[in-house]
DNA sequence: CGGACAAGCTGA
DNA sequence: CAGCTTGTCCGG
């Protein structure tokens, strides 16, 4: 009697439990029954939700087993589980968190199969892809305005590919293509069930958990992009889970990107297009020196060379990575800076009133001191300098920020914003950086490879330089290395530099780091084993920082210090230090 | 996580 | 010692 029965392992859906519990399979679900399943059970008296992790099972004695109250549906493949707990490890996260991502959206009773690909057979293969699925792992260096789309057809033609995009809007405009070409590919997570059935997938990050079967290939596209991470912790990066995924199915993973990140770079080998096809694939770059060419102007916005520049009739898009109408403000009267009287920060004007962005507080445009209302503009927004740049060009110039995302652009010449801008608007003959030195001194430790990633989105706007392709930048250092890199189109003058000053500083990738903050992060760090190689560093602006001598080191050490009673927020790689 | 229950604290 | 708070453990 009791042989017949089946027990399976269920971990619950529920935050906080890492245990999993044991449940007796009634006999009309069994044909349901597999690992990934998505169930409902009991526990503890109330109904949750959960994945099936092992199928027969023998449950330890004693234990008055329930039985499966609901099956839901398809969840995750198998190989999967290990992955979500290697990514809980990885980012001091919990597998539940990975499961949900690595889950249809919706309820899948059933899957579909798909027609299988028919991919035509290329007549000629450059060298470059050949060589980048030739061994287990590549770091391809693909310039902006080289297409990838062939890269992806040869991912697909080996089998069942996981490409995995930066965002959305990439994935489905190659996922289009693909399908166009005659390849079964779905988008992840709108076509789960597809996927699961057969054929390719492609998606935004959550897509590197797409239940692809009998895996042959990952790519990860614009691997340095920013967007490969989860903003909310435990902050997963798509990059790295498609690595390991790709190691653990000994498949290849090809990784993708004009300007390659530096933890990319130690772990893979690089494969380059010739000199002259990576030349070709950066568009032209004038960088207008604001301290030497133009000393009288320094302060201002709008360069002799910007203004020769709006008069013409090119399509322009101008960065300016500051809102508003001024960042700071100063009375011209008094000469003091226009605070918050409530927290102290500097106000910014919006519209006609003052705003602080720390407490958004709001109030007339008055000086607290001296009661004037005059002020001078010490940084100046987009709002403001949208009105300049009208002036100076003569024609219609348009705003565009975060908040107009969605809307329909107006069509004009000119455009200004925000970096969103650069997402928003698609095609340009030039993109002008009215402040690169605001990038290019923002302290956080990525910001140069920031700026990197910025010259590759600009470069996409305007394409390469034989079809005319400009980026202008208007800075006071125009040797430096960022910039010597755009120009010779050569990432590697940037990446060796770069490097260099990691290692100075003792910085990602190498050092692994990880933020601490939260209620309980005093309490937390104080728990910190002591590991050799383990430093604790700050607090400052209320979070510590943890760095390690590696992954492996700093994962382990936090995943062996007890949790404290209050909350604590664990960032592991974090983005903005 | 959320409920159960035990140990500890307070006030009359 | 009842009544309440705080802490710890457990769930199948």
């Amino acid at each position: 009697m009791a042989s017949d029965r089946l027990v399976v392992r269920v971990l619950p859906d529920v935050k906080g439990f890492e245990k999993r519990f044991d449940y007796l399979v009634p006999e009309t679900l069994r044909g349901q029954i597999r690992v990934g399943t998505q169930v409902r059970i009991d526990l503890a008296g109330r109904r949750v939700g959960g994945w099936i992790t092992a199928v027969d099972v023998s449950a330890p004695d004693g234990v008055r087993l329930r039985p499966i109250a609901k099956v839901v549906g398809w969840g995750p493949p198998a190989d999967l589980f290990p992955l979500a707990e290697w990514a809980a490890w990885r980012w001091a996260g919990r597998p539940q968190h990975m499961l949900t991502a690595a889950s249809p959206e919706k309820v899948v009773s059933a899957i579909s199969v798909a027609r299988p690909s028919n991919i035509p057979v290329p007549v000629v293969l450059d060298p470059w892809l050949t060589d980048a699925f030739n061994g287990p792992s590549s770091l391809v260096r693909l310039p902006p305005a080289k297409d990838a789309f062939d890269l992806l057809l040869e991912a697909c033609r080996r089998g069942n590919a996981l490409i995995v995009c930066p965002s959305v809007s990439m994935a489905r405009l190659f996922g289009a293509r693909l399908r166009r070409a005659g390849v079964a590919v779905a988008l992840y997570p709108r076509d789960w069930s597809q996927i699961a059935g057969a054929g390719s997938a492609i998606g935004a990050r959550a897509s590197v958990w797409a239940p692809v079967r009998d895996l042959a290939a990952v790519v990860v596209l614009d691997e340095h992009d920013e967007g490969h991470q989860q903003e909310q912790t435990p902050a997963w990066n798509a990059r790295d889970v498609a690595v390991e995924r790709a190691r653990v199915a000994g498949v290849p993973c090809v990784l993708v990107s004009p300007t390659p990140s530096l933890e990319s770079l130690a772990g893979h080998r690089l494969v380059t297009l010739s000199r002259s096809e990576e030349r070709e694939g950066w568009p032209v770059l004038d960088v207008i020196d604001r301290g030497r060419d133009e000393p009288s102007r320094r302060a201002l916005p709008v360069s002799d060379a910007l203004a020769r520049l709006l008069t013409g009739d090119k399509r322009i898009v101008c960065v300016l990575n500051t809102k508003g109408i001024a960042r700071l403000l100063v009375c011209a009267s008094c000469g003091d800076l226009a605070r918050c009287e409530r927290c102290d920060a500097a106000l910014e004007q919006i519209d006609d009133h003052l705003h602080c962005p720390r407490c958004e507080l709001e109030r007339p445009i008055v000086c607290k001191s001296c009661g004037s209302s005059k002020f001078k503009l010490r940084r100046r927004g987009v709002s403001k300098l949208r009105e300049e740049l009208e002036a100076a060009a003569g024609s219609r110039v348009v705003e565009v920020t975060g908040a107009t995302a969605g809307e329909p652009l107006p069509e004009a010449r000119i455009y200004i914003g925000t970096e969103a801008v650069l997402h928003q608007v698609q095609h340009a003959d030039i993109v002008v950086f009215i402040d690169l030195d605001a990038e290019l001194f923002a302290p956080r430790y990525r910001a140069n490879e920031q700026v990197m990633a910025l010259m590759a989105r600009a470069a996409r706007l305007v394409g390469g330089r034989s079809g005319g392709g400009r980026i202008m930048v208007q800075t006071t250092d125009p040797h430096h290395d960022v910039l010597t890199a755009i120009l010779q189109a050569d990432p590697a003058k940037f990446s060796a530099a770069e490097l260099e000053r990691r290692q100075m500083l003792r910085f990602p990738p190498v050092t692994a780091l990880a933020a601490v903050s939260g209620a309980g992060a005093e309490a937390f760090v104080a728990a910190i084993p002591e590991t050799i190689g383990i430093e604790v560093l700050g607090p400052s602006d209320d979070r510590y920082l943890i760095r390690g001598p590696d992954h492996r080191t700093l994962c382990n050490t936090l995943a062996a210090t007890p949790r404290p009673e209050s909350r604590v927020r664990i960032e592991v790689d974090p983005h903005r230090i």
